[in-house]
DNA sequence: CGCTATTTTTAACGGTGTTCAATAGATCTG
DNA sequence: CAGATCTATTGAACACCGTTAAAAATAGCG
């Protein structure tokens, strides 16, 4: 996946690079669709490895590391980073729960370290400015890796977000 | 491509459809790729059709029905508005040049709003303000779609976003 | 009409996800 | 050990896909 990118994947090559037969991969996996469910959940992994370890060593401003290290991850693998958000499961059917659970512990990440930077007197806003936060994040991170951005002449996007970020944080209007 | 999808969008079947062979499809278009980016582009059209249509007849806050109808035009023609981002070139191959317009055209009409809502001694801003805004609302719109604000507890995205945009247009900390 | 130029078709190629009967292997039983 | 049962794995078959290019059909013209 990381090396040809979600439109060329392929689960017979998965098949034949691992030494098993195409058949084998569906007896494991079920369908095409859970096979990349699995490698999507690993990206999720080493996503919150690869963040944790940054706020790990982050001395100052935490928030700022959070969103670097999101940034750093999607660029350095794109492909894979990419491949979570090109996948989409048919419309009746749901995430299965582990895949979930993924994205709820990398999520919660993010809310903690909000939660830590929120005024005592705004803790209650900590879910509601996460989810619009990551998704302020995830916006600009999209566009950087597809093109818009280099399109529309933003050169820095990761100081324009943070600034986003900082904005949302020091003063809030949300009623989440 | 907006009843079945990207996923499951093919060349073959709208062949079948307007009663002409693939063959036929490939002498006009010349590729895969560049018949999904007439139909982007199409597909371009009509959203930036919508969002005129909605900023036309509105009254007060117009940066509000900016963001809604962005939202409303996603969400009521998702699989279309999704396979705008579904579709990705090879790496090494660029958008042809009337595509890259339609983008400059459509983000050109947030770009004039995000101006005049600006005080006039911000306006130097607008560009860098509108590319991040852009990302912001995309963000929004795109976890609305494919589940992950519904995973998270979002219930009002569109709320949640005009908020965001306030807030940068209120008071912004940016250097853009 | 015949001749050219354009449009359209068709068949083939190599690839895909998916299924499933058949095989191979492992494990347990007497 | 021999045999039976259970599990893992295979690979052929199916229906689709994008892509190509030669052949056929159509249109335009003198």
């Amino acid at each position: 996946m990381s090396q040809v990118g979600f439109a060329r994947f392929s689960a017979r090559e998965v098949a034949k690079r691992i030494g098993y037969s195409i058949g084998t991969i569906y007896n494991v996996f079920g369908s095409y669709d859970m096979l990349i469910l699995a490698i999507n959940a690993q990206t999720l992994t080493q996503w919150q490895a690869h963040v944790q370890a940054r706020l790990a060593d982050a001395r100052t401003d935490r928030l700022r590391v959070l969103v670097e290290a999101y940034f750093e991850f999607a660029v350095l693998h794109h492909h894979a980073w990419t491949a979570l958000y090109d996948h989409r499961l048919p419309d009746d059917v749901a995430a299965p729960e582990y895949y979930q659970d993924h994205i709820r512990s990398l999520t919660g990440i993010a809310r903690d370290e909000i939660a830590a930077a929120l005024p005592p007197e705004r803790r209650a806003e900590a879910d509601g400015l996460t989810r619009s936060l990551l998704a302020t994040v995830h916006g600009h991170c999209f566009f950087t890796l597809n093109g818009t951005f280099k399109l529309l002449g933003e050169t820095r996007p990761l100081d324009t977000v943070y600034a986003r970020v900082r904005e949302a944080i020091g003063t809030s209007f949300t009623s989440n």
